[in-house]
DNA sequence: GGCCCCATCAGCCGATCGGCTGATGCGGGG
DNA sequence: CCCCGCATCAGCCGATCGGCTGATGGGGCC
């Protein structure tokens, strides 16, 4: 067997402690070299046309600029694989991470040797999701949790103003009437009955930007 | 002018990847010392009376146990200094931690100088903010902010399960016209009209654990 | 050409909400 | 001792909400 390259990173965070942390561990690793570092989505997506690295490890919360599911769907685009690696495990982060083209969703809290082992995987285009990721993957695919339309997506922002159906219709431009109609379809899908609740699950599983 | 000894600090963060970072970038300071880490608030607190460090570096997220506030508090009560390095800025959490007895507060984000600074002057007991918390304390000196009552944080609470008025009152013993009266109160502090406005002002502050 | 999803709208009605005025009791600080 | 913040409760009333039934039209998909 001939010596296998090292598999070549770019990271992106915008925290420069976990930039370094990250550069701590993956020295530790002759396989990993990191070749990058990008504290913003823009930086990120044009690093890693220029730098054409094997796995990008993007975070998905990044402060100023474009986000990182944003970032991802730029650079997965480009044939580069990207790893995501951050805190939350809601729902929707997920969803949006996967359908943006991620190769693969860890957290934070995950052991170094997951993340070593997550990336080599990435770098062969293999997917590797945390644990509870996987779980609430499977979990969706049992049950076809809330997926809310785009259009139900607006009236829950407006919603999120502590708006009421009157405020939300002139914003929206439609009836009162309609905003009723969409607001039920959004307690149903929500397992929710009142505004109140529909706002908290929102809140809860980040489904608004 | 003497050698003067290190600065001791426990690092105190649930992530792995955080407490590398740090590790990493404070060992590039020779007057710094890191005489160990804790990845949960209960070691934290255990390892803090233990080793007496100069300043702890506690993070307000940790995962499973007693919070970051409550790891604050019960060290700071041994009279070490602790400094709150965290990721968000809500007035909610800034309060909770000052007044937990915290000796500063600092962003993730914040640039490393700016840390190295932070962990010196807490040593000697002096308070560093990051500018964004400075500005926000200011603020709220300037213009005294919600600042919501136990019982009002109550109702807030089950509001924010979506709870009608009804439920609400029996869920905490007390009648419907009470829970109304608290409830016009908590809209006039957090400047709402409407129970989907508070519940989105909660989530968004962190007003709730 | 049907079928289904989505968005749009209407009208009805009982339940709930939000604002109002006003009142009681308790505890702490000046 | 009085004042004030806090928690408790009552009643009233117009506005809003949530559930219901039902209808129309556009766009995919087979």
């Amino acid at each position: 067997m001939t010596a296998t390259p090292p598999v070549r990173i770019l990271l992106c965070d915008d925290h420069v402690v976990v930039r370094a942390g990250l550069l701590a561990l993956l020295g530790s690793e002759p396989d990993i070299e990191v070749v990058g570092e990008a504290g913003s989505g823009e930086e990120a997506v044009a690093l890693a046309a220029k730098l054409t690295p094997d796995v990008v490890l993007m975070d998905l919360q990044l402060g100023e600029g474009i986000d990182g599911v944003e970032a991802t769907r730029r650079i997965a685009a480009t044939g580069v694989h990207v790893l995501v690696l951050t805190t939350y495990d809601t729902d929707a982060d997920i969803t949006r991470a996967i359908e943006a083209g991620a190769t693969g969703y860890l957290l934070k809290a995950e052991r170094p040797e997951e993340l070593f082992a997550a990336i080599r995987s990435a770098a062969q285009g293999r997917t590797t999701l945390s644990p509870p990721v996987a779980s609430r993957v499977m979990a969706r695919m049992r049950k076809p949790l809330p997926t809310l339309t785009e259009r139900e997506l607006d009236i829950l922002a407006q919603l999120s103003q502590g708006l009421g159906n009157r405020d939300i219709a002139r914003a929206l431009f439609i009836s009162e009437a309609t905003v009723k109609t969409h607001l039920g379809r959004i307690y149903d899908k929500l397992g929710v009955d009142t505004r109140a609740g529909a706002v908290a699950v929102a809140k809860e599983q980040r489904l608004l930007p």
